[in-house]
DNA sequence: ATCCATGCAAAGACTTTGCAACAAA
DNA sequence: TTTGTTGCAAAGTCTTTGCATGGAT
């Protein structure tokens, strides 16, 4: 299915913005702010507003075709809905994408009727690089 | 060691504001936000300003002393720093401590150089209370 | 044709900063 | 006494909102 039936199938419009911002989001893997897509996508879009850049951001994350990553700072985006953590060093600031393997027996902890959509799993610390 | 101690250790005076803070945070369970702590600080210390709040909390937090939770909203604050996870509803906004159990085999999946400082999990869903 | 989305500017929410007065060590 | 902290106000950053124009279906 495409990402254009994807937002039909939600009742958005399948407006160039929306597909431009979801092709950045999909093709980089820094899991850039909203101003750096706005950055990118003034290059190629030089009309697009940051309004539109948020407006869009958000509407995605509502209807959970995308993420939201809350750092504290700006915050960040993710189209990989899948299960994953994401490995933060606090030096550089880069984020990493961490594939947790099957083992999640965290959600065996869950008990007393709270019922889980997603998680979302910060690890902070220092990357290889600079570790050096 | 008590958390002046904990404090002077860190190279900061034990101040009546920051002792005060810290008993009110470890005290709730809500992880409050800085308003919420400033609403209860003024009414047994009317003289507390909120930029003394914000302070504070990010001095602790930058020495570890407690731990910030960004939630895409106001930041919320956590004194205990043990490995847990947070079950977020996404309808009452409820933050609710997760007591993992000794498993937590995502470290195993940590390679490549990573020096883990300590994580952040937070899981969205539903509580309870809400489900009925 | 209808209804939703865009783009601009303005406003809003949350947080930080500068500085003089003050308190901890 | 020295050095860090408080409290106030002002400023800053990131994000949202209102509204007229424009575009998708």
């Amino acid at each position: 299915m495409s990402f254009s039936d994807m937002l039909r199938n939600k009742n958005l419009k399948a407006t160039p913005q929306r597909l431009a911002i979801y092709k950045l989001l999909y093709e980089m893997n820094t899991h850039p702010s909203a101003d750096d897509i706005y950055s990118h996508m003034k290059s190629v879009y030089p009309t697009i507003s940051l309004a539109t850049v948020y407006k869009t951001l958000r509407t995605l994350t509502n209807v959970g075709l995308i993420r939201e990553l809350n750092l504290g700072e700006e915050n960040r985006y993710d189209c990989n809905l899948s299960l994953h953590g994401h490995l933060i060093c606090t030096k550089c600031n880069s984020i990493i994408d961490l594939h947790i393997q099957n083992s999640l027996d965290i959600l065996n902890d869950l008990k007393d009727g709270f019922e889980l959509d997603y998680i979302k799993l910060f690890l902070y610390g220092t990357c290889q690089d600079c570790n050096k």
